[in-house]
DNA sequence: CCTTATTGTAACTATAATTATTACAATAAT
DNA sequence: ATTATTGTAATAATTATAGTTACAATAAGG
């Protein structure tokens, strides 16, 4: 099953708020680029201020990072908003037989290169920061 | 989200294949075994006959490998049960607006990353062939 | 203090996917 | 023919995502 769009949504938000950090910045504004409803909009930055990567500013609005754009990765965003259960990424049926050898084993022998994938995976998300992405984003603009 | 467990009883699936190879394995003997309904073994073994891992005989039943284990890799027996939309495995949302300089790019910069992080998912799913896990599974078993 | 804009949050709906279940025609061996 | 089994349809239950409305809590500015 594919991973849900909230995570590149929570990247979108936060180069949103780098783009725009001179205006102030609203979940209503957010969510007119991205377009979506703005309660999907402000549950995800719930979600990032519980990560400690932003605050946002009850009442009068305006959202800030409390990180350098380079201490934050595509997996601290990634993690921030996918609630993996107990953090794993891949499921097992839940009651193997027992009493099969193979209904016995299978998830002790399976489990550990299943982690080895997911390791994989977040090794790959930790190399791209979110300084990386606007960067790339802004040499796009250059170039039109 | 999750990966479904669709994956691993896949796993579990051939793994029976293998260990009652002098039985003849049934639908129902494979449902006892991961402990769920025949039928959502029969899918499995539907998907996993389209990719040409296994052959099914109707009627009388049966199931073999069409392939040594050491060329059966978790990456062929994943591709073979997750169905995903156009092969991605990070969903996007899907209207962006066009009009703002992070919508109308958020896509083009951030894709390349992520398929980066899938090609690295699916290069470690391809270092664990069936027939080291059904190694291990038999060490295991003399561990006892 | 009042007004106003905005966030946080609840409640609800819709949609989609997974997982589970029953039923039965098609198949192939004995 | 009988029998066991697969392939498949239909259906339901469960769960997750995604979308929407509504409103109390909050905080700034007049």
């Amino acid at each position: 099953m594919k991973i849900s769009s909230r995570f590149t949504i929570a990247v979108h938000t936060l180069l949103c708020i780098l783009e725009f950090k001179d205006e102030k910045i609203t979940s209503n504004f957010i969510s007119e680029s991205v377009q979506v409803n703005p309660v999907i909009i402000r549950n995800i930055l719930i979600q990032l201020q519980k990560a400690d990567i932003i605050t946002v500013k009850r009442g009068t609005g305006g959202i800030s990072l409390n990180k350098k754009t380079e201490n934050i990765t595509l997996l601290d965003i990634f993690n921030a908003v996918e609630s993996l259960d107990e953090g794993k990424l891949f499921s097992f049926h839940e009651n193997p037989n027992k009493k099969c050898p193979v209904g016995s084993r299978i998830n002790d022998i399976l489990q550990p290169k299943l982690d080895n994938v997911q390791q994989a995976m977040e090794k790959e998300l930790k190399k791209t920061t979110l300084k990386e992405i606007y960067k790339n984003l802004k040499q796009s603009d250059d170039r039109l």
